[in-house]
RNA sequence: GCGGGUGUAGCUCAGUGGCUAGAGCGUCACGUUGCCAACGUGAAUGUCGUCGGUUCGAAUCCGAUCACCCGCUCCA
């Protein structure tokens, strides 16, 4: 056996570990969990909340609050003002329709159990025939050459040789699946027996709720799938408030929901869930150098609150997996540990989106697939989903110059973020106990800016007037800092329980203390010791979050 | 959505039809304790995921359901 092994740095354990750590410690609990709980939901709990917390606060104060205005940043073509936002999550429902969300997820569905393929079930057309005595009603998707799929596949179902064809007896025309009641006769597009479809299910990835009085149709109205597009329906409102110029970026943390089919991997794919997004508006010359701005930036910003590059990556997409209307979308995404070897999960979204979404809301929903982005007409030849009619164009007070301003959009998932960094600081080492042997110790090595609680402060043992004291200290820093008292068992063991909770650092009262004002101050990963004065605590640990 | 697995204390788990359901860790109290999971004494903690069925008797067998995990599917 091997003993010299004393530390893994990097080592990520199971999720499972994770998991169980974050329920005893109180970040992540189950919602609604004395009922059976409810499938993606989470909440958090007293140290998630206040991690959370930190993470988004982190992100607006980069972001948004502490944004430089005056100068150009790194890597950026000049300089740029930041706003934010709050918007509600119940909007107008034509926002929706608009933005192409209403029609990606409004469709029924229809799932066939043999093959476990899933169609659209208004984009299956079949026709029945009797052959040998039965009859059956065969289906193929929708096409130009449905009629002769659909003959291969009655040959077959029947047994049949193609010279048998006259054997096939057509009962009536081609028609939609919508027009057939009961499957149990009905040959699925891929199925070799027939009745394998399940019932149309509204595959409506949309909450949908109702606004007043009236649960009818008119009062339809929807909880947002994203932030982003409050932003775009405001912009004009900000613009004009603020009297900023272009280019300028509008920030927004907020809920948003999607109905997930398959809700999985903890908190990471979530119905209900938080965003932390920026919609960048700039001259459409100048977009492209944004974009590389923005990339850069955000990963930059996960590195420097302690996400190791290791498990880091930046991953453009291919022209076919972005949007048609984008002219760049890249991922920054986590080797979270329930991802298998290799892959990655994202965190972040940032894609040039052209100026496809403010177009949207001036003329109406944009036809995706069109070269030029038309907007979509329905069938009476009008616009499908009519847009606001507002003009959301800009027009530069110095070069005289209107134009529809393009769109960066780093769009990132708060929970996400908070799941990553919460993987990234969980390890296993070893440390020695007071005999001097090696015990295993659970640590979560957060960044001070974003651990729940930022000191906690113990008196050596519970006599000679050190509670009193470390209790003054404690309600003291307690004005700057989120900090934690206790007095419970012994200093070693207090050590590790805020190692599990990833407290960077504890503050002992001693002996020496009523000597010389001075105390402890013990850090988390190195468990190196300073001793200090009291009256400096405070600015130390300032410092030492803010470094 | 489909298939497989799991569900017993805060956590990890034992308990294959029969007495009042257990262990380790954790938690709490008292004492002890002088810097990295100490020790002693004592205590609390469970509708055995939920509902129904079989049985004289169910944590245990059966069915349904909910949740989590794995694989497929899906993924703005």
């Amino acid at each position: 056996m091997l003993f010299q092994i004393t530390h893994y740095p990097g080592t990520k354990m199971d999720m499972d570990s994770i998991v169980s750590l974050c329920k005893r410690r109180g970040f992540l609990f189950q919602s609604s969990e004395i009922y059976g709980g409810l499938q993606g939901f989470w909440d958090y709990g007293p140290l998630g909340v206040e991690l959370k917390r930190n993470v988004k606060d982190a992100w607006w104060r980069d972001m948004v609050s502490g944004h430089d205005d005056m100068s150009t940043l790194a890597g950026a073509p000049s300089p740029y003002a930041m706003e934010g936002l709050d918007c509600t999550i119940i909007m107008h429902p034509q926002i929706w329709k608009c933005s192409g969300h209403y029609d990606l997820f409004h469709d029924y569905m229809v799932d066939c159990r043999e093959t476990k393929k899933r169609y659209r079930h208004d984009q299956v057309n079949g026709r029945w025939v009797e052959a040998k005595g039965k009859k059956v009603f065969v289906t193929a998707p929708a096409s130009d050459e449905e009629q002769e799929v659909m003959t291969k596949r009655a040959l077959k179902f029947f047994g049949l040789r193609n010279k048998n064809i006259d054997d096939l007896k057509w009962d009536g025309d081609v028609v939609c699946l919508t027009t057939i009641e009961d499957f149990g006769e009905v040959l699925g597009p891929d199925a070799k027996e027939k009745g394998t479809l399940t019932e149309p299910r509204e595959f409506n990835l949309m909450f949908k709720t109702f606004v007043g009085a009236l649960s009818g149709e008119e009062g339809a109205a929807y909880l947002r799938p994203e932030t982003a597009q409050g932003i775009f329906v405001n912009f004009k409102n900000v613009l004009d408030s603020t009297r900023h110029r272009l280019p300028l970026g509008i920030a927004q943390i907020g809920k948003s929901f999607r109905n997930e089919i398959t809700p999985r991997n903890f908190t990471f794919r979530s119905r209900e869930f938080e965003q932390m997004e920026i919609e960048f508006f700039c001259h459409p010359d100048e977009s492209h150098k944004w974009y590389q701005f923005w990339r850069d930036r955000r990963l930059k910003w996960y590195h420097d609150l302690g996400v190791s590059s290791d498990n880091l990556i930046m991953r453009e997409h291919s022209p076919e997996e972005a949007a048609h209307y984008s002219t760049g979308t890249a991922d920054i995404e986590y080797a979270f540990p329930f991802m298998a070897e290799g892959e990655y999960g994202e965190l972040e979204g940032i894609a040039h989106r052209g100026n496809f979404d403010l177009r949207s809301h001036m003329e109406g929903k944009l036809d995706e697939k069109s070269d030029t982005l038309e907007v979509q007409l329905g069938d009476d030849g009008k616009p499908k989903w009519k847009g606001s009619g507002k003009d959301l164009s800009y027009r530069d007070d110095l070069s005289g110059e209107k134009y529809i301003p393009h769109v960066i959009e780093p769009s990132a998932g708060a929970d996400r973020a908070v799941l990553a960094f919460l993987c990234e600081a969980y390890e296993v080492d070893e440390q020695p106990d007071e005999k001097g042997k090696m015990q295993k110790r659970e640590v979560m090595k957060f960044h001070p800016r974003l651990a729940p609680i930022k000191a906690a402060v113990f008196p050596l043992v519970k006599k000679d007037g050190m509670p009193e004291v470390a209790k003054e200290i404690y309600l003291t820093l307690k004005k700057d800092f989120k900090v934690f008292y206790d007095e419970k068992g012994s200093v070693g063991k207090r050590y590790r329980r805020q190692d599990e909770a990833g407290t960077p650092y504890c503050i002992t009262v001693d002996g020496q203390t009523s000597e010389d004002q001075t105390v402890t101050i013990r850090d988390r990963d190195t468990l190196a010791q300073d001793r200090v004065k009291i009256d400096e605590l405070a600015s130390i640990i300032r410092n030492r979050i803010e470094s």
